[in-house]
DNA sequence: GGTCGGATCATCT
DNA sequence: GATGATCCGACCG
């Protein structure tokens, strides 16, 4: 099997390069209000990106690629070029879709945790098995979308999952906070939410209301 | 509405 | 052999 992604390619689109080459905070900040196009398996689904993780590579002690674990067949996607597809297993059930980031070599990525449906909900909602096709978690996004690890390596800017993003959201809408489930650095305020959303975790909060805004 | 425990396995030590 | 960037259904109030 050939992985071009891993021998340093530029990816389809340069300004994907450009967007997803900068420091990984920047990039997790700034792919809330982004849209996530998927057709995998001929099924059209988007959604509005409204939650994000920033793992910050060999120096975060709660990333796949921290210093202590270093490169391994898992997360090999995580050293090649950014704006590639991290997939991995977590759980032994649920898949997790990441987006690599910074500086080819450098291993950061940003976990997608929640999607705002804005078309193909009855899609969403059959994958689910008829829940709410609100993509809130990053096991329930993939599956929403249809991602597995055939996804591993992917570019984004290519079908059939494509990433576009958009104009950043105003920092008024923005939020952040520690990032969920995670021992190590929990402190670490390396999770952005879009305020008040629609399919964003509430760790001890109430249910959510609203719709993303500034479509 | 909130909390709790079980499911389930690739990956790494 | 232990662990985990989780989800869901059951149960409680």
């Amino acid at each position: 099997m050939d992985f071009p992604w891993l021998r340093g390619q530029q990816s389809a689109d340069p300004f994907h390069d450009e967007f997803f080459g900068r420091p990984v905070a920047s990039v997790a900040r700034d792919l809330l209000g982004a849209r996530l196009v998927s057709t995998i398996h001929g099924e059209r689904v988007v959604g509005v990106i409204v939650e994000t993780e920033a793992y910050m590579g060999a120096a975060d002690p709660a990333s796949h690629a921290a210093t202590r674990s270093g490169r391994t067949n898992r997360n090999r996607a995580m050293f090649g070029p950014p704006g590639r597809a991290y997939v991995y297993r977590i759980y032994g059930m649920h898949w997790c879709l990441n987006v690599v980031t910074g500086e080819d070599g450098d291993p950061q990525a940003v976990l997608l945790r929640a999607l705002d449906p804005l078309d193909g909900e009855d899609v969403m909602s059959e994958r689910r098995g008829g829940r709410s096709p609100v993509a809130s978690g990053p096991g329930r996004l993939c599956v929403a979308l249809g991602v597995t690890d055939e996804l591993y390596g992917h570019d984004f800017a290519l079908p059939p999952l494509q990433i576009l993003p958009g104009w950043p959201l105003p920092d008024g809408l923005v939020e952040r906070s520690g990032r969920i489930g995670v021992s190590a650095a929990a402190d670490w305020p390396l999770r952005f939410f879009v305020r008040n959303c629609r399919g964003v975790s509430r760790p001890g909060g109430s249910s959510p209301r609203t719709i993303v805004p500034g479509r």
